[in-house]
DNA sequence: CAGCCTCGAGTTCT
DNA sequence: CTCGAGGCTG
């Protein structure tokens, strides 16, 4: 290796800081500073000097931002804080009503006028972003809110965002923050990458998100080094080491790190003010070299933004505004009927298939017989489709003017069109069921894969059309036969497309599966109203399988979440004998039912009962953190302040939280105070 | 008793 | 994701 000398790395510095500074300049700015092929030639002596002396190669180094080696898979990385979603709103209806509520919420804070920071919604792929000391070390995709994937190597190709947070005078480099934004592709990048994809005899890209997505996740970061993909900040996550206390604050202090935002923010004082501002996003919508997909509004100040706080996945200040989804128009081929695992028939439309939105789509769900009736869809019809939040399809309406000749009205069937049992349809329920809970095929089938499902059993191996096969086979009849096929390994090697391979890894799946937590079965059963949710709570409740099944209507409803009429359901379920045949064969077949670590309140504890609202930050735990941990307590952690409020735990930063709980004389808890209580000792003295 | 909120259930395509 | 329904809070 060459040796490394001190005017070798003075150039390395040069020539990092020259090319970071012209690539801001031409991607952020949009003003090139200098001919492309100079800045070529300044990326060639880069590359070259790290690759003689390596050791140069820094995180941020820019070139970092062209891909390396591919990389092998992608791992899962938890967000330190979770990645919420919006509210949605359709119309100036809504976004009244939104702010009426901020406003009855807010009470005596309510300013006359509230601010809001208006910005357009970018259609792309939601990310995360961690800079440490001022470096990105890590870039995560929103996945599920909680975890996304890691992407970090493919996300440093992105030229239009900072490797290192540029200097800020007055400011400090922030121990750690997360900047959230929107990766999209430009529209004429995406055109330019297609043209080239066809010039190479690729098959051309459908959509950009959709590609946007795909390069984003790709293995080789070369691919996402070579497209149009761009990075916009519109939020941020944890921030340690840093504070501002409004959002537009924030977008400033992004700016000014190196982000580039998207054009069309707008501080708006007011609800008028925030519907023109959305009417002139919707006006430069062509103009945009992005998609977009609707507008967001954010109550501006943190302080408001605190005291409104959240509502289960999404906060309460602030609202998506989301444009009238692409529509198109296809033929309704035909009206089918699907019996699901609880036995409701639904009706579902097979369609002409018909490019929207971005995808092929032939099938829609009707829903309902109302729904039908309420939009007159008859097969035959020529009918308007278009993605639901832009992923479930949806039929609109149909054209009913269009018919050529009368089209039959549609009749709901009387019988199940698997079993033939008649239907009964309760006098104020939508839904029409097959009542024949243990004999229908169709429920039996649906039954059984939702049984193996990964939220329940999880199987693995065991898809919709394997079950179907050993249905059919006669291989299983029930969800215990399941357990014993391991006895008939030769029968299923039988199968068609069943492998040595394959059927030893559904046996080992299924010795898996013997032994997974009561409440999964419980869940897998399929009981009426007893969803992923109730179950836990039910074995957390009872304790045991036994002590559940045992349990009267008036202990039922003892547990959390269990009203009159899903305790009723769990005792009709546990009094047909045919449930309690297949639990027996289910425990027969080595199936174990574990006892549940029984939530067991210490009544001693000083905040079992009692409702203890976390505000500020904490130094020693996140406020989730805190939250389970006053749950765990046999307490209760709700997200605002009440009258009803037992204490107040108040962290570094803590706004008006902290004054509500004051005026309403709520005890409030330093962190020490809180850690003290909540390991059940006495807290230490405080001051009020 | 009403409105809010959470949960359950059904569903599409790649 | 979206709807409807059930439970809880005020």
């Amino acid at each position: 290796m060459a040796e490394l000398d001190l005017f070798t790395e003075q150039r390395w510095r040069q020539l990092a800081t020259e090319i970071e500074k012209h690539a801001h300049a031409y991607y952020v700015l949009d003003t090139p500073t200098i001919s492309d092929r100079e800045y070529d030639r300044l990326f060639a002596e880069l590359e070259a000097l790290e690759e003689k002396h390596p050791e140069l190669r820094r995180p941020d180094s820019p070139t970092g931002r062209v891909g390396g080696a591919p990389l092998d898979g992608l791992e899962k990385f938890e967000h330190p804080s979770p990645m919420l979603s919006l509210n949605n709103s359709y119309d100036a209806d809504d976004i009244r009503d939104f702010d009426a509520r901020i406003k009855r919420m807010l009470g005596d804070d309510a300013p006359e006028r509230i601010p809001y920071l208006v910005e357009p919604k970018l259609d792309g792929i939601a990310m995360e972003l961690i800079y440490e000391q001022g470096l990105l070390t890590v870039a995560v995709t929103r996945g599920d809110g909680q975890t996304g994937q890691l992407v970090t190597r493919n996300v440093r190709t992105i030229r239009n965002l900072p490797l290192r947070l540029k200097d800020v005078p007055g400011v400090a480099v922030p121990a750690r923050i997360a900047v959230r934004g929107e990766i999209v592709m430009t529209k004429d990048g995406f055109q330019a990458l297609n043209r080239r994809r066809e010039a190479a005899g690729l098959e051309l890209y459908v959509n950009a998100r959709n590609s946007t997505g795909g390069l984003v996740r790709n293995l080789d970061p070369k691919q996402a080094a070579a497209a149009p993909l761009r990075f916009y900040c519109h939020s941020a996550g944890i921030a340690e080491g840093a504070a501002w206390a409004t959002q537009s604050d924030f977008m400033q202090l992004a700016r000014d790190f190196g982000f580039q935002t998207a054009r069309g923010i707008r501080l708006c004082e007011g609800i008028d003010a925030v519907l023109a501002h959305l009417d002139r996003i919707e006006e430069l919508r062509p103009d945009y070299n992005y998609d977009i997909d609707g507008a967001v509004m954010k109550v501006d100040p943190i302080a408001l933004q605190e005291e409104l706080g959240f509502v289960s996945r999404a906060p309460r200040w602030a609202m998506a505004y989301k444009y009238a989804a692409e529509q198109a128009e296809t033929k309704l081929l035909a009206i089918d009927i699907q019996v699901g695992r609880t036995g409701v028939l639904t009706p579902v439309a097979r369609l002409e298939p018909v490019f929207v939105g971005g995808v092929t789509v032939t099938n829609a769900t009707l829903h309902n017989a109302d729904e039908l009736e309420r939009k007159d869809i008859r097969a035959g019809d020529v009918v308007v489709i278009q993605r639901a939040g832009d992923v479930i399809p949806q039929v609109v309406r149909s054209l009913a003017e269009r018919r050529e000749q009368e089209l039959a009205v549609f009749s709901f069937p009387d019988a199940c069109p698997e079993c033939g049992a008649a239907t009964v349809q309760p006098e104020d329920e939508v839904a029409v069921r097959c009542p024949n809970n243990l004999g229908c095929p169709a429920q039996l089938r649906e039954g059984i894969q939702h049984f193996v499902s990964r939220h329940a059993m999880d199987i693995d191996g065991l898809g919709e059309k394997i079950v179907e096969q050993l249905l059919d086979a006669t291989l299983i009849a029930d969800a215990a036969d399941i357990f014993a096929l391991e006895g008939r390994r030769d029968e299923l090697l039988g199968l068609e497309r069943m492998g040595v391979k394959k059927v030893d890894n559904l046996l080992a799946a299924i010795e898996e599966a013997r032994s997974r937590g009561s409440h999964r079965i419980l869940f897998g059963l399929g009981i009426r109203h007893v969803g992923e949710s109730s179950a836990r709570k039910l074995m957390q409740h009872f304790g045991s399988w036994d002590a559940l099944a045992a349990a009267g209507v008036e202990e039922l409803e003892a547990c959390e979440d269990v009203g009159p009429i899903v305790a009723a359901g769990i005792r009709a379920w546990f009094e047909q004998e045919g449930n309690l045949a297949l639990v027996g064969r289910l425990r027969d077949r080595g199936v174990v039912f574990p006892d549940a670590e029984r939530a067991r309140v210490d009544e001693g504890h000083p905040f079992a009962g009692k409702a203890v609202v976390v505000t500020g930050t904490l130094d020693t735990m996140g406020r989730t953190e805190a939250k389970r941990a006053i749950e765990a307590a046999g307490g209760k952690s709700p997200g605002s302040v009440s009258a009803k409020t037992d204490y107040l735990v108040a962290g570094a930063k803590a706004g008006s939280k902290l004054a509500k709980a004051n005026k309403l004389g709520v005890t409030v808890l330093t962190e020490e105070a809180f850690l003290s209580l909540l390991r059940g000792e006495a807290p230490p003295a405080q001051q009020e």
